[in-house]
DNA sequence: TTGTATGCGTTATCAT
DNA sequence: ATGATAACGCATACAA
C-alpha cells in the first residue's frame, strides 16, 4: 500500500528528509515507523481511553513530537463520522447582540471540544442559499439565528443533521429551538407604557424579515389592543442607529405631532431615536417622550443614556443552545425541546413608568 | 470493494430504502448507480471544468438531486489537500472592532469560496494551545488577529500553514501582516492635541499582552518627547467601558488634578471617561478637559458622543486580509508581504484642536 | 496489548 | 468522454 515502506528501518532524520523531499504529509504511517509499531498503535495513543500499554505510549509519543505529528481531523471524520465541526448561521445585521451571541457560542463550543464553522448572512433570507454550503462541510450540527422555514426544517430532518433555532421562535413549528420570547417581551413592555399613562405609542419596528422584531411589534400592539387604547403607528427600520431617527421624524411626520412613546425593535435604533429626540428636535425625555428599545446590550447602559429596555439572558442562551446541540448529537436527538427564556426589564431613565398626576388611567 | 454492487439494477425507490436500511450516507456511488455511469463520472460532474458529455451531466444530476446527493468535502479535502477552510483566531475581549473585522472576513473568504473556523481567545496569550486544535483541522491558512510569537511563526512555517497577521504589526517580524499602523495613529493624536496646547496629556492604555494599544501609546509618548513636552501618565485599562471611567479617575488621583487631554487606547474606553467626566465629574469637553480615542467604532459617532478618533479602515483591511490569504493559499506563497493602512483622524468635538489664545505655543 | 486488513468517500491517473 | 484503479490518512473489527 505504501511504497516507503520498503525502507523499514530509517533512522528519524532520514525519515524527515523523505518526508520533506515527497512533500508529504506527516501521518500516523510515519510515527509508527520511527517508533516502531504499527499504525494502528499509534492511531489508539490519540484516541482517550484507549487500551496502549504505557511501554508504546511512550515511544509513540515521542516519535510524534519529533515528526511534529498531528492526527488529520479530516481523515478521521470520514471514518467516524464525526467532524467536530458546528455550522453557527448568523445574520450579520441582526444587531448589536450578534457578536455576544457568536462569542458565546465558540465558548461554549470549544469546551465541548467542537468549533464553529461560521457562515454569515446578508439578509435572513439567504439562508437556503449557504445551507447547500453547511452540507458540504459535514458539520455535526447547526444554530441557526435566522428563520428557518418548514421545508428546510425538512431537509435537516432528512439528512439527519441536529439542529437549534436561536432566538427565532416559531410558533408551532416542530423544531429545536433556544429563544427569548419576543412576543411576551413586546407585551410586557407595551403595559409598562401603558400603566403609565401613554396613550399616543409608536414602533419602529425591525426589518421586513425579521421575525424577532415583528413579534415584539405584535406583542406590544396586542397588548395595547387588550388594554383597549389605539393602535400604535408602526414605522420601519433596520436596526441600525441610522433607522431611529428616520423612524422618529416618519413617526411625528405621520402622526402630526410627537407620541408619548416609542417602542424601538432593537436598542441601537432606541439609541439612535433617543439621540435625534434630545439633540436635534430638543425634547426632553422622559419627560416629553419616553423612549425604549430590546437587548441590553452594552451601550444601553452607558452614562449618556441608560436605557429602558429588556435583557436577554444572551449568555444563558448561548450555553443552552451549545448544551441542547450537544446532546442532539451524542445521543442522536429525541424529543423536539423548547428552551425559552423570558427577557429582564431594566428600568432604565428613558422611558416614564409611573402615571402623571393629570393623566387619569381609565382610558 | 463495495457489497452492495451486487444489486446494479436497482430502482431508485429501492436503492434510497436501501440506503436508510443501512444507515449510510448518500455516496457518489449510489449516484453513479442511479444514474447508470461510473463512479468518477460522477465526481466529474461535480468538478468545475471537468470534461462530461451533456446528456451524462444531466442523468448525474438528475440521479444525485433524487438521492439528496452532496459532495463530502472530509473525503474531498483528503485528497485535495485543500479543506476550503479558513482558521480565523480572534480574541474576544479586543474591542468593538472585532465583530465588524469577523463579518467582513467571512464575507470576503465566502465569495472565494472558503469558510471561517472561528477560535476565540479569552487572552491573546493562548494562541498558542488553540493552535494545537487549528492544526489539526487542515485549514489551508490563518488569520491571526493576535500578537503571534516567533517561534509560533516558525512552526507555519515548518508546517506550511500560510499566515497572515491581522492588526497585530510586530515591527521587524516576518511575516504577513495586515495592519493599521497604530504606532502612527499615536504619534498623530498625541501631535494635534499638542499643536492646540495641551500640556498636561494622560493616557489610558489597553491590556498588558495587547500591542496595538501600547503601540499607540508609545506612538503617542515619543510625539510628546519629540515635542519636549513632559511623558504622560499612563494606567492601565481593559478595553472597556467601565476601564475608561476607572482610568480617568486613576488618572486624576495620580496627578492631583484633572488633566489636560486623555489619549484612550480605544473608543469604548475613551467613551467611559468622556461620560464619567461629563455625568459624574461634571467637567465641560472639550473647554476642560479634551478626549480622544481610536478605531471609530460605531457609538463614537452617534450625536452624544463625536468622538475625536482615528478610523482603522477596517472594511479594506479585512478585504487585504482575505485577498492576500487567498493568494497565499493558491499561489504557494512567496515573499512576506505587509500591507500596512494609515488611520483615518476623525475631528469629532471631544478634543479642543485649536490653540487658547492665551496659550503661548513655545513650550 | 498488539498487528493485519479493510473501509470511509472522494479525486486523480491512466488506459480505452 | 468514460471507466477501472490507486491513493488520501485514519479508525476499527478481528485475529493473535
Amino acid at each position: 500500500m505504501r511504497k516507503n515502506q520498503s525502507a523499514p528501518a530509517l533512522s528519524l532524520a532520514e525519515h524527515k528528509a523523505a518526508i520533506l523531499r515527497e512533500n508529504r504529509r506527516v501521518t500516523s504511517y510515519d510515527v509508527a515507523l520511527v517508533a516502531g509499531v504499527s499504525q494502528s498503535a499509534v492511531s489508539r495513543c490519540f484516541k482517550p481511553g484507549a487500551s496502549v500499554s504505557k511501554a508504546t505510549y511512550a515511544r509513540v509519543m515521542k516519535a510524534a513530537a519529533a515528526l511534529d505529528y498531528i492526527p488529520n481531523a479530516a481523515a478521521r471524520s470520514l471514518i467516524t463520522r464525526r467532524t467536530n465541526m458546528v455550522a453557527v448561521v448568523i445574520s450579520n445585521t441582526a444587531n448589536l447582540c450578534y457578536p455576544e451571541a457568536l462569542s458565546e457560542l465558540s465558548q461554549q463550543f470549544g469546551r465541548r471540544g467542537k468549533r464553529v464553522l461560521l457562515f454569515t448572512l446578508q439578509r435572513e433570507g439567504d439562508i437556503g442559499a449557504v445551507l447547500n454550503d453547511v452540507w458540504q462541510y459535514q458539520v455535526d450540527g447547526v444554530v441557526a439565528a435566522a428563520a428557518v422555514t418548514d421545508e428546510l426544517v425538512a431537509e435537516f430532518e432528512r439528512r439527519r443533521v441536529p439542529l437549534v433555532v436561536f432566538n427565532r421562535c416559531l410558533r408551532g413549528q416542530a423544531v429545536n429551538t433556544v429563544a427569548c420570547d419576543p412576543y411576551e417581551a413586546g407585551h410586557m413592555l407595551a403595559g409598562k407604557l401603558a400603566l403609565a399613562g401613554h396613550r399616543s405609542v409608536a414602533i419602529i419596528d425591525g426589518p421586513e424579515d425579521n421575525i424577532v422584531s415583528s413579534e415584539r411589534r405584535r406583542g406590544a400592539a396586542d397588548k395595547l389592543a387588550e388594554l383597549g387604547l389605539s393602535q400604535p403607528v408602526v414605522v420601519r427600520g433596520h436596526f441600525d442607529y441610522a433607522s431611529g431617527a428616520r423612524g422618529l421624524r416618519d413617526i411625528i411626520s405621520r402622526l402630526g405631532h410627537v407620541p408619548d412613546a416609542v417602542i424601538c425593535g432593537s436598542d441601537v435604533m432606541a439609541i439612535g431615536c433617543l439621540d435625534y429626540a434630545r439633540h436635534e428636535l430638543g425634547l426632553s425625555v422622559p419627560a416629553q417622550l419616553s423612549v425604549a428599545g430590546f437587548d441590553a446590550v452594552e451601550p444601553s447602559n452607558w452614562l449618556s443614556y441608560n436605557l429602558t429596555t429588556l435583557r436577554q439572558p444572551l449568555q444563558k442562551m448561548a450555553a443552552a443552545a451549545a448544551e441542547l446541540l450537544d446532546r442532539l448529537i451524542e445521543t442522536g436527538e429525541g424529543e423536539v425541546e423548547k428552551r425559552m427564556f423570558s427577557s429582564q426589564f431594566i428600568e432604565g431613565s428613558t422611558a416614564r413608568l409611573t402615571a402623571l398626576p393629570s393623566v387619569s388611567l381609565a382610558a
